[in-house]
RNA sequence: GGCGGCAUCGUCUAGCCUGGCCUAGGACACAGCCCUCUCAAGGCUGCGACACGGGUUCAAAUCCCGUUGCCGCUACCA
């Protein structure tokens, strides 16, 4: 019988979820449904005076939305005290751990005059041998303390890295560092050993940051006298700068990429190719494809750099894979504030018919407002370059007066009629359909660009079309 | 400083474990062409990389050693 893969994201609840922790989430999330495991949430909120409630429920918002969701928790450390205090007693008992009654202020002292000594700085090991007696005086004088691990002084640490292959460490290298802080509260390592163990996650999957954590995890796993999960240190995500991601090399949280207009399937594809790959480096995935071919032997071991650039090209791709009535439901945000839209819950199909002509010239949803709203104002803004390229040219005025009598008499206002007038139009007059068509698009739209010139006089209709181009004729045409 | 990690086109990467099929493959970006009424989309072509130095071998991106560079940890932060 297999063991249940489990696994978990614990992120911090100090500040708004940044895109390297989502990435991490997601192939936990999708290693998890890969094998049909679960995946955990644990909010590490054990530093009291950094964390914050509205970060967790920003996190957890911003992985809901991202689709990420969780089977267990979440849980939160600052409630789980007993899990901690229970593990502490065993290893006190067991003599694996000790009480330190050194201030942060004596150890920040002893630490600056070791490092003037040319000594490695660290905890010196003072409490370490205290005798039952000579502690238990300290603790009457009401001496604050920590708790402290009681580390190995020689031999090696080693673990078989998923990702990294084997990594050893040698166990004097590791000081005795602090489980249980002196506000009662337990530090990092100790915690989420603890909890990694309580939980039986089987597989760790973090940042590399996290590589050098990892024999002091084993060595509370061994003082537990507990088996330590699998892990996999994936590598870090950096900025076009080569360092860290942030605001300046262009976005740093999810919330930022939820705001420019990035759908959440394009975002998972990304995230899910910043650092693992198939063999036949396929781009794009269907809906579910990813939790099906993903696999931690695909992922790679150097840092990668973010692409803003892909990731816009991955979101168009899903843009123009989206439905018009769909697309515009996700817009609906931007083109309410853009004022194109009155009310969500009420979408004009003509905003749907604008969006089905317009839909392939998307990278991200913000954009959606400038890129459809020269179709929707009543009042055309003509656009001098257009103007000066396509109107005020010899022959314009011949053709223009042509095309709008000709539309005049058009009952049929359908694309492919108005396709079968304009071109018979200029095989009868001899021109290059260009040399029509050009100021015709002008003349109704005020822009170069935009959809093709049938569905364009359809969309606008026959009554405006035949007015615009008498304005444009009157304003423009020399 | 100590310890650990990483090193293929500008970027994401395949290949590395199990040397030869690699005159190093794909994708984004960029350039050109095609399609075409414009802009896009799409198709095609091009540009472009094994960090450096030694070794092992008939043969090295792939194995070994060294150098350099970058990153992380070295907290009663997580």
């Amino acid at each position: 019988m297999s063991t249940e893969i489990r696994t978990r994201f614990a992120p911090s609840p100090t500040g708004f979820l940044h895109i390297g922790g989502v990435r991490t989430a997601l192939y936990n999330y999708l290693f998890a449904e890969k094998h049909k495991g679960k995946f955990i949430l644990r909010i590490e909120d054990t530093d009291r005076s950094r964390s914050e409630s509205r970060y967790s429920r920003a996190i957890m918002e911003g992985l809901r939305w991202l689709g990420l969701d969780w089977s267990e928790g979440p849980f939160y450390q600052s409630e789980r005290g007993q899990i901690y205090e229970k593990a502490i007693r065993k290893l006190s008992e067991e003599g694996k751990a000790y009480r330190c009654f050194c201030s942060p202020k004596e150890l920040a002292a002893r630490g600056r005059e070791a490092e003037s000594r040319g000594e490695p700085p660290g905890y010196d090991g003072r409490c370490r041998e205290l005798s039952s007696s000579e502690s238990g005086r300290l603790e009457k004088e009401g001496r604050g303390y920590a708790w402290r691990i009681r580390t190995p002084e020689s031999g090696a640490i080693s673990f078989d890295d998923i990702i990294k292959g084997n990594i050893t460490v040698d166990a004097a290298t590791i000081q005795d560092f602090v489980l249980v802080k002196s506000d009662g509260g337990p530090a990092y390592n100790f915690a989420c050993a603890a909890d990694d163990s309580d939980m039986r996650i089987t597989h760790v999957i973090r940042g590399d940051d996290h590589i050098s954590n990892t024999p002091k995890q084993l060595l509370i796993y061994r003082a537990l006298g507990e088996n330590p999960p699998r892990y996999a240190h994936l590598p870090q995500v950096h900025g076009t700068d080569g360092k860290r991601l942030s605001k300046r090399t262009g976005a740093a949280s999810l919330d930022e990429f939820r705001e420019e207009g990035y759908l959440p399937g394009a975002l998972r594809n990304f995230l899910a190719l910043l650092g693992w790959s198939t063999s036949d480096a396929q781009q794009i995935f269907a809906p579910d494809e990813l939790k099906e071919k993903f696999d931690l032997s695909g992922v790679g071991r150097s840092p990668g750099v973010f692409d803003m650039e892909k990731l816009r090209w991955i979101n168009g791709k899903y843009i123009r894979e989206t439905s018009p009535a769909e697309l515009a439901r996700l817009a609906a945000p931007w083109l309410l504030r853009a004022g194109i839209l009155k009310s969500p819950e009420d979408i004009p199909e003509r905003i749907i018919e604008a969006l089905a002509l317009e839909k392939e010239k998307f990278s991200t949803l913000s954009e959606v407002p400038e890129k459809i709203g020269f179709l929707l104002r009543d009042d055309v803004a003509y656009d001098p370059k257009a103007v000066s390229k396509r109107l005020e040219k010899d022959g314009v005025i011949d053709i223009l007066t042509d095309i709008q009598n000709l539309l005049r008499e058009t009952e049929d206002f359908s694309r492919e009629n108005l396709e079968d007038i304009f071109r018979s139009y200029v095989e009868k007059k001899q021109l290059g359909a260009g040399k029509v068509f050009h100021p015709v698009r002008v003349a109704v739209s005020g822009q170069m660009k935009g959809p093709g010139l049938f569905e364009l006089l359809e969309f606008i209709g026959r009554d405006k079309s035949v007015e615009r181009i008498g304005y444009a004729l009157k304003e423009y045409v020399k």
